[in-house]
DNA sequence: GACCAATGCAACCGCAAATGTTACATATGA
DNA sequence: TCATATGTAACATTTGCGGTTGCATTGGTC
């Protein structure tokens, strides 16, 4: 795994969850699948499970299921799930600059990329995790 | 300096350029004003100029000036020349899974993360750096 | 009830990318 | 010739993130 790695895995889980959706999966079968570890998969799994993407439960046959249909999740859903904000920064420690229109031009820099933050998410909210997943795929059975 | 910073600092300096572009800036005025370092704001700079955004003179009254007006930078050009690519990482080191629907999925995936991209960079055009400074700003003499 | 298998969670390690820093070569105008 | 700027390499530092281990908790199964 590498960059954008916990988008990737997410929509790489949701995606093969989304061929056979009565199939329970445990963090460990993921894990493997994504090439990754049972630890990371729960990490970002937990986060579309307080979204309301996925349920998971405990115990002897437990694990991971969606919560909704494959057609009703956007990619938007995922990625505000994740809490990414690839393009607005949380650029917090601005020191309080000397010069006025330094922080006002900070500002409107922030304001930009904002609105250019914006955009993203509207365009992701037109693909879903239904639209992702390629024909003819059946979760092979390891 | 935070996140995102070479964003930020690239639109951040381009913007105060536009407001006097027959002024030229000094790396160490430049990385005053942005609260870093003059290495740091060549090695960013550099970037730009390769894209022909800015240019650069050395030796006594040397320093940075804008290559074309700001109203004709758009974030597009300077996103694409710092190689920024938010969206879609260079996912490489994918090793060739055991299972093929695997590896479709991947591919899949990374398509779509790919057309995303692309839509980005396309929104990004629509915003020049022109666009960006607030008005009545002038640069403050230090 | 004992046991096993799963999630949940906290703490830590280690790596890799980015920034910050120093040093020095080079160019150029005064 | 000297002061001042960029260009660049090398190194230090920080930071984020994946990976790992350990353990508590939950819930089937025997």
């Amino acid at each position: 795994m590498k960059r954008n790695s916990r988008l990737s895995l997410a929509l790489h889980t949701l995606s093969h969850m989304a061929s056979d959706s009565d199939r329970v999966r445990t963090s460990a079968d993921i894990a493997d699948h994504a090439g990754t570890n049972p630890v990371v998969v729960r990490r970002v799994l937990g986060k579309l499970r307080e979204a309301g993407l996925l349920s998971s439960e405990k115990g002897h046959a437990g694990g991971w299921r969606l919560a909704k249909p494959a057609n009703s999740i956007t990619l938007a859903d995922v990625y505000l799930a994740l809490d990414e904000r690839l393009v607005s920064g949380t650029d917090s420690d601005a020191e309080p600059s000397l010069c006025s229109v330094e922080t006002r031009l900070q500002t409107r820099i922030s304001e930009v990329l904002d609105e250019v933050e914006e955009s993203l998410v509207q365009r992701l909210r037109e693909t879903k995790i239904s639209d992702v997943h390629p024909k003819s795929c059946s979760y092979c059975d390891s």
